[in-house]
This record gives C-alpha cells, structure tokens and sequence, in this order.
DNA sequence: TATATTCTCTACTAAATAGGTCTTATTGGT
DNA sequence: ACCAATAAGACCTATTTAGTAGAGAATATA
C-alpha cells in the first residue's frame, strides 16, 4: 500500500513533461536538479514509459523527452498501471488464473471493494487535472513559477 | 500501490482469529497449513499485530493466539496501518517534517486526495464485516464451512 | 565534418522483503 | 516428573527494489 518510489518520481516526472507540453523537448538532467532525483534513476523509468507509449524523445543537442499527447488525455491510472508494472494492488483481480478462490477467499471482495474506490479516483484522474491544480496553486501562494 | 504480502497474510490471520473470537486461542500452524502460508512468516507477521495490541497470545500446550477485543471494534484501517509500518502511501502526508513543500508539490493534492478515499473505504470496515460478508458467500455459495 | 549534448544500455552495490533453520522458553496432560 | 505441543527468538538465504557508474550511440549546431 506504499507508494513505490517509481511510481512517485515518475509522476513528478510526468508532470514536468505535461507543463512544458507543446514547448521544446526537456533533457533529463534539468528535471533531475529541478526535482532532486538521481538523473540516472529517472533515465530508467523513463524508458518505461517510453515504451507504454506515453513518452517520445530526441537523441542529440537540444534533444529531450516530451509527451507523446496532450496532458488531457492521459489519465492518472494509465500512468500508475504502467509504473507499478500493472498489478495495482492484487493479481488476483487482474488475472482470475492467479487464484479463483474468490468465491470463498474471505478477503477477496474487502480487496476488491479497495480497488473500485482507488481506481475511480485514479480514472477521474488527468495530468491536466494536475496542472490546473498546480496554478491554481501558484496564484493563491504567490508563486511565481514552478518550471 | 501494491499490496505487500505481509499486509495479505496479515489480514488472512487476523480474519481466523476472527472467526474464532471467543473459542480457544488458535495456533499458528492449523491457520498455516489451512491458508497455505509459511509458518515461519506468518510467526513474525503476528508478533507485529500482538505489540500492537491487536492480538494476544498463550504459550505452552493448547496455546495460541486470540483477538484482544472483538472483531466489530477493530478497524481496517488500523490493521493496515500496522502491517505497512504506518506510512500509508505517503510519508509526507502522514508527517510534515519529511517535506513540508505541500504548498507548492504539484503532486502533493493529488496522491493526498487518494489517500482519502482510500482511508475512507478502509474505515468503513471492521474485521465483523469481513465475516459477515464470508457467512453471506458461504451460503450462497453452499460452502458447508471454512474453518 | 567535428563536437558537445543528450539519450540508451549494461553492469554493479545497498537496502528491504519474503522466507527458512535451529534453538529456547512455557505450559497442559499423563 | 516427564513429554508433547506451542510461542518466541536468533540467525541465515534468495529475490526484488532503489540507486550508482560508465561506456556507447545518435544528432543538432557550429
């Protein structure tokens, strides 16, 4: 029930990419000093969501990762399924081959009950939601940037 | 996100010993070989629980282990919060002396809004409900018994 | 074309989690 | 008083997670 450290750099990471989004590619080593994480850590989650297909980059000078959509259209589950390797909480309701006691587990519809609740949370969920957020923020603190 | 085995076993455990309040102490072996769990884990899952004061215990012959109070007044959420070491999803939200950037965290309301509805469900549910939810499967399901 | 910048990949270390082995302490039943 | 059953403790092993180090490949720009 811990949030995995993958799953929080890697959201603070995506949410770099959604507010620069339309802008120029951002290298890796600006969000690493901006947000305190190891560079070379952020390099390997990274290339997980590049491979889900959230993420394009450019190699070369002045090359970077982006978005590969609009921050409205990725959803908070989708980004958390992929960094927690798609077994949010239990296999078991993922995958019934895993265990089909669930007629008779007796915690199976507790767990169960747990998932719906979090993944309608997570499914109301967008990066754009986040930014909102985040200047919404901004104003009300006098901040005045983030990035 | 995931939920650890220890915190799976740990409830699978305290579910027996609930079925079983107010009967003699049940002892480890009988709840591992019926749950399918090394015996040796769940020993150390449940010292976790007994100096949490969830739990008590009786050495010697006909020994075991038993509930401290009845299952309608222990909650899910304490249960959890014992079996994950107390940091539900976010260190942070649980202490401000880890990071006291809420203010300007663009993912601090975020995971701090999921925390709420998953602290919600959980305290909506007490150990009784897990058996009165069994006893209702047993029946529909004509499971003559569990334990 | 040269080069600095940046992504990509492989290999390593440290800590936490899941589990096993063996011994000791305590108690009920005979 | 003894024995069998049971909890409690110390210590070891394997796997996963978190994080580091360094070489290599791609490319925009001068």
């Amino acid at each position: 029930m811990k949030l995995s450290t993958r799953t929080r750099y890697g959201t603070r990471l995506l949410f770099e990419l959604a507010y620069n989004y339309g802008n120029k590619p951002v290298n890796l080593g600006d969000i690493a000093r901006r947000q305190s994480i190891s560079e070379k850590y952020l390099s390997k989650i990274i290339i997980q969501l590049k491979s889900a297909g959230l993420v394009k980059s450019e190699r070369g000078a002045k090359g970077g990762y982006m978005l590969s959509k609009p921050p409205s259209l990725i959803n908070m589950k989708e980004i958390i399924e992929v960094l927690e390797g798609d077994a949010l909480f239990l296999d078991c309701i993922k995958d019934k081959a895993i265990c089909d006691m669930q007629n008779m587990c007796p915690t199976y519809d507790f767990w169960h009950g747990l998932a719906e609740v979090t993944n309608s949370y997570l499914s109301s969920k967008t990066l754009q939601n986040l930014i909102d957020n985040y200047n919404k923020k901004s104003e009300k603190f006098n901040l005045a940037y983030y990035i």
